[in-house]
Parts: structure tokens; C-alpha cells; sequence
DNA sequence: CAGTTGACAGTCC
DNA sequence: GGGACTGCCAACT
């Protein structure tokens, strides 16, 4: 799948909802990597991260959603210790700013695990 | 049909 | 380095 969507062809829709080319983008990042809400929305030709994250919330249940986190370098707001767990089972280079016992105190190296669909 | 919401991003202070 | 404001896009009420 190198070109599932056509951002500008403006002559074919995307095979897809939105939601569904969504999912398809995040079950493809593979694990020990990320991809920012905007590289998501970038990949598929949009620019709404946000409406990335809210598809997320609807249908990221049954996908790997912490493997998306945001530009922050942060893992999804309210998900902070349950993608910590996941991050740590795929070896997910992180990078603590502050003590271990609370939830935020890490952020994710981007510079280290960000991934993107052509790489 | 218009307003509100939301697992966000980029820029300015 | 962090906090506040604005802009985006798609779904919900």
C-alpha cells in the first residue's frame, strides 16, 4: 500500500470514511515506533489531528492506539500510565523528566521513534 | 442547518 | 522550558 488515499486528486474518493483511513494508518505503525496525530492527518491528506484523535476515542479501542501520541511528545491525555505499559512491552524509546511514580513525568523521543508510512 | 465538541498543532509571550 | 491563543477538520446534538 504505497498510495492508499489521494489527498488532491479530487476525482476519487478515498475507498474509505475518514474514520476508516484512520485505522488503517494506525494499525500499520509497527511496534517501537509513533506517529504524531498530525503525521496521521498528514498521511491521509488532512490536517484535522484533532479529528484523528476524536476517531481514536470512537474506534481506537480495538487498535494500537499508543503507538499515536501527540506533538508533545505525550501520550494521549487521560492514557498517560496505560500507553506508559505499552511503551515499556515494545521497548518505545522514552525519555522522563521527572519522577517515575507520576504518569506524566515521561515523554516519548520522537527524534528516536517517530515513524512515517514510506519509511 | 448551525453550534458545540474533541486521545490536536503551531505560533507567540 | 512552559502557558495562552488561534486554526483545523470531522462527527455529534
Amino acid at each position: 500500500m504505497d498510495a492508499p488515499l489521494r489527498p488532491s486528486a479530487g476525482d476519487e474518493p478515498a475507498p474509505l470514511d475518514f474514520g476508516g483511513a484512520v485505522l488503517l494508518v494506525v494499525a500499520e505503525i509497527p511496534p517501537g515506533r509513533v506517529m504524531t496525530y498530525g503525521d496521521v492527518a498528514a498521511a491521509l491528506g488532512s490536517r484535522g489531528a484533532r479529528a484523528v484523535g476524536r476517531v481514536m476515542a470512537l474506534e481506537g479501542s480495538s487498535l494500537p492506539w499508543w503507538r499515536v501520541v501527540r506533538a508533545d511528545a505525550r501520550p494521549p491525555a487521560g492514557h498517560e500510565a496505560e500507553a506508559l505499559e505499552h511503551y515499556e512491552q515494545e521497548a518505545t524509546p522514552l525519555r522522563w523528566t521527572g519522577p517515575r511514580g507520576e504518569p506524566d513525568a515521561y515523554r516519548l523521543d520522537l527524534a528516536a521513534c517517530r515513524w512515517a508510512p514510506a519509511d
